[in-house]
DNA sequence: GGAACCCTTCAAAGCTATAT
DNA sequence: ATATAGCTTTGAAGGGTTCC
């Protein structure tokens, strides 16, 4: 058995479901099994048993006797990936506010794998506080304020996983997520710059869950509690557009 | 009737978990 | 590390259906 496949995955028939997939989403409409098994470079019989399983999850439908097309469960699970990238949007217009009250940079902070990924920051600019959207600016969640707030629903197992990969005791760090949950808040206390202190505060989705981390980045003589409070204050805002309602 | 296509069956090969 | 058993996946072959 050869096949090359240019995103290939440990298990085989993984590779070639997402290639089907693909070219069910490439056409948009109906398509023959043998347009399929010719496009994907599949035998039609395992392009035909692999569609069929997907049939039976909904993931593919049958629009006819040998055509396929893609499947309304799709849709339900597109849904949920939307909903979690929404807050990029609702957060534009709380970050400018706060950006405008502080006077300093608000980023927004969401998880990808073991690290937290900024999405958004705002800039100032002769026209007024704008937000941009920020590309490949990633940290390991360990090493962040915004970072720690993403890991708060983590499981011991894997704190152990992203402490050990920190080089972090799992006790100290888990101390530090307690205090986090309690204050509502974290703080970055070493900041590569000391003039400098940074403050992230949670984003909660409808169900509770941390989604994303509002950060502002401002000097520590003016970070007090006023702009502590209104980080905490705007990110609830963000959290309640969502749909979360704090209990 | 013949060609083209879809779909199912089944033997073989490959993979994975478990025992030693 | 190796052997083994059981499970999964594959592709060829062939039956059934549709179309011209």
């Amino acid at each position: 058995m050869s096949e090359s496949s240019a995103a290939s995955t440990s298990i085989q028939v993984l590779s070639r479901m997402f290639s089907l997939l693909d070219t069910l989403a490439h056409e948009g409409d109906s398509v023959s099994l043998k347009s399929i098994s010719e496009q994907t470079g599949l035998h039609p019989s395992t392009a035909h048993r692999i569609l069929n399983d997907l049939a039976v999850g909904g993931m593919v439908e049958r629009s006819g006797p040998g055509a396929y097309r893609l499947g309304l469960r799709l849709l339900a699970l597109g849904n949920q990936v939307r909903a979690r990238l929404d807050v990029r949007e609702l957060a534009v217009r709380p970050m400018q506010e706060l950006h405008r009250q502080t006077g300093h940079t608000v980023s927004l902070f969401v998880r990808q794998d073991d690290d937290a990924l900024c999405v958004e920051r705002t800039v100032s600019e002769r026209s007024g506080v704008q937000v941009t959207r920020v590309m490949g600016l990633r940290v390991p969640l360990a090493s962040h304020a915004a970072g720690k707030l993403l890991m708060l629903q983590d499981s011991t197992t894997v704190l152990q996983v992203l402490a050990a990969a920190q080089g972090l005791r799992l006790e100290s760090l888990q101390a530090e997520l307690a205090a986090i949950r309690q204050q509502g808040l974290a703080l970055d206390s070493d900041s590569p710059d000391p003039l400098l202190q940074l403050a992230a505060a949670p984003v909660y989705d409808d169900q509770g869950r941390v989604c994303a981390a509002l950060v502002l980045n401002a000097p520590v003589a003016r970070f007090g509690q006023d702009w502590q409070d209104a980080l905490k204050h705007t990110a609830a805002r963000i959290s309640a557009s969502l749909g979360w309602t704090h209990r």
